[in-house]
DNA sequence: ACTTAACCTAGTAAAATAGTCAACTATTAG
DNA sequence: CTAATAGTTGACTATTTTACTAGGTTAAGT
């Protein structure tokens, strides 16, 4: 499993939809405009998303992106997983062979590692991210930033 | 702590310095022979790794590279640390600022997650990597590689 | 019909990764 | 001393990934 800002992104984008698809679907260009994330980035990432069944799409007005399932059945792992290509990280896939069919030097090592932070990911789930106040705290002012945007940025000539 | 190929790669080649330094210094171009890494990317990578004080290059015949301290006492993360230009995996470098000067909805995450790795990294030296025994069958084959590596693609037409 | 927003394709700019090349310096064996 | 070794440095190239842009088509609601 590697870590890179792709996986983050969806991360975010994904906790985003969670937050507020409560009542009705999310449009990609509400994710976009609250995360400062470029909409065609988005539908990449949420291409992936769906075909990895994690999130379903809804065409026409009022549609958007809803989840398939309840954010406590979402884990964070899963979410990296679906974006990104190359889930392995030793580079042979877990074939052992990365080097004229051998395991190389460091393979048990990768292994290892990589279980490691699957297995933290995986019992993260959606909900519990969205229970953490501080969480809360940010999605609401995010909800509401756009009316105090303004007026910040004067200073004295 | 990002996880990418680049600090593999490191780990790879402080693993093969560790068994293979005991004696007498090591070259990078035997790493870069036994390891199939280019000899170039060895230099930028242990450009690094010598100003993290890690390792000390001797010039002259007979140099190469040796370590600057026990295997026990250089751990995976500090390695990974030193070849890898951004250590922080939250954009903002712990600012908590990465949007507007608010802490983005996966702020925390990102946090906790880049300390388990990190702990996890830490808790591991070369010295326990060397004392496994796969590792160490794998490093006597590469020593002799050489002399079996033909009689294999033969297949009947 | 018209709008909305998902869905899809292709391309492209920027960044990170990986590797190349060439010049230079310090060391040491002979 | 001299030549060979091997680190040191910087500039440069290629590839891949990441992030984004532009343009469409399709399905659904009004």
């Amino acid at each position: 499993m590697r870590l890179t800002t792709k996986g983050r992104y969806a991360v975010t984008a994904m906790l985003d939809l969670a937050f507020h698809s409560q009542v009705k679907p999310v449009t990609l260009t509400d994710i976009a405009a609250r995360q400062t994330i470029s909409l065609s980035y988005l539908e990449q990432l949420f291409a992936r998303l769906r075909r990895a069944g994690m999130v379903k799409g809804v065409r026409g007005p009022g549609g958007g992106y809803k989840l398939c399932r309840k954010t406590s059945e979402i884990n964070i792992a899963d979410i990296i997983s679906a974006v990104d290509e190359s889930l392995d990280s030793t580079k042979c896939g877990g074939e052992a062979n990365c080097q004229k069919d051998q395991a190389c030097l460091t393979h048990a090592l990768w292994m290892g590692l990589s279980e490691q932070i699957r297995n933290y990911l995986e019992d993260i789930s959606l909900a519990d991210l969205l229970e953490k106040n501080q969480v809360q705290d940010v999605a609401k002012r995010q909800h509401y930033e756009v009316h105090q945007a303004i007026e910040i940025h004067r200073h004295p000539e």
